[in-house]
DNA sequence: TAGCATGGTAACCACAAGGTAACAGTATAG
DNA sequence: CTATACTGTTACCTTGTGGTTACCATGCTA
């Protein structure tokens, strides 16, 4: 899970990212509202982040507008921190599109909670997954095809789960890496073959893959149609 | 949208109330845990309710437990509000899948706003835009034109997500350029071709295009009239 | 009527993205 | 210690995308 603090104290800021760090949840960091603005600029995009944490106090301008700038068009969920108590500040960032707040000073622990939310990765309530005759059980960790069992890597397990969460939508290829690599260096051909071997393992004759491919965009979890 | 509010303190239930209706928010209304269970064996279920909101010192019984059962294979988020500022207690309602908290007292206009996004989390999540026969899901990112699933190429998503969003108002030529060449230099063409290749592919036979043109106003995503 | 601007369509094609198979190093199990 | 499976790597192939050009249609103006 990769986020993005925008935080202008630095002493907090090392603190959230250490706290955030042991979680496993990796943090990058702007201490200026232009700085986030050039990180999205850079990356064309905040698409890569699950999650934007917001200091609504910052130093060089209204964090409400890139608040706005985050919404246009990308779905990074965000969620705005701030001093104050004054109820409108937080009715005027809810209306602004924040999907969550949380109050200075705050618990570390209670902010990653939070996060984890927002990133969705709590939705995972759904114990089995079904989609025609692909039968997956997330807790007992069986994968079936019609009556016929199979036995899935470690990565190709982890890949199906994410597919699984997400479906039908699909899943951008920078998130499949995040997700199966979280640290290492990664080459487009692992990504490739991982994919390859995943629908293999998933096929049955004369029955189209339930791996359809949106090019550009990513892949899905979806029925032919 | 309907909730179900657990909450055994009679007055702040009834000002409760009072003010989520001024919203437009209809609300079931249960005193005490043995009550809010007789509500969920009568429905079978919690699923008819969009959100609930749930006292967490009540004075029959743990908290916790309702939220476990409201878990169990229903869909309803759970939003708990507690007196006690420990955060141990943030944290477990949290581990037992409650989506949210408030802590009291709280604002009831900020109540309000929770309630609404965790009701819309749930439908934010299918977010979908339909024109006549033209059906967008955005989070999944299908296109269907009646029932022919169509696939589109990353930039033609790009645009017809920017006209769903602002139809039925026309778009403007620059504002397209902007959106979809944010960098680039750009020549007049490759917009002339992608929009040919968008109405191309979510043309139907003997249906006019969705995709009008105001000429010198830019183009906008409505019905033919 | 010619001339020009705006907009639409079709065809072409370089190239990046995606798919598959085979091989090799490394871990793991029996 | 051997056999098996997993995963990273390379090579090669296929396909769709998107920039480009050429040409046509319409409408406005001189």
């Amino acid at each position: 899970m990769l986020i993005l603090l925008v935080e202008d104290d630095a002493v907090l800021a090392a603190q959230t990212i250490d706290f955030l760090n042991a979680e496993g949840i990796e943090v990058d960091y702007a201490a200026t509202l232009g700085r986030a603005r050039e990180i999205a600029a850079q990356t064309a995009s905040f698409d890569k982040y699950d999650a934007i944490i917001l200091d609504m106090s910052l130093p060089d301008g209204n964090a409400l507008s890139l608040l706005q700038q985050s919404l246009a068009g990308f779905d990074a969920p965000v969620l705005f921190c701030t001093a104050a108590t004054y109820l409108d500040d937080k009715l005027a960032a809810f209306a602004a599109g924040a999907l969550d707040y949380i109050t200075k000073p705050f618990a570390l622990p209670e902010l990653a909670v939070r996060v984890k939310l927002l990133a969705g990765k709590v939705s995972k309530c759904n114990q089995v997954f079904e989609l025609g005759s692909l039968h997956v059980d997330f807790s007992a960790k069986i994968v079936r095809r019609g009556n016929r069992t199979i036995v899935l890597s470690p990565q190709q397990w982890l890949l199906l789960t994410l597919l699984a969460e997400q479906a039908p939508a699909p899943v951008s290829k920078a998130q499949i890496l995040r997700h199966i690599w979280p640290d290492s260096e990664v080459n487009n051909n692992m990504y490739k073959s991982l994919l390859t071997r995943l629908r293999y393992n998933l096929s049955r004759d004369n029955e189209p893959s339930v791996i359809q491919t949106l090019k550009g965009q990513g892949v899905a979890l979806r029925e032919s149609s």
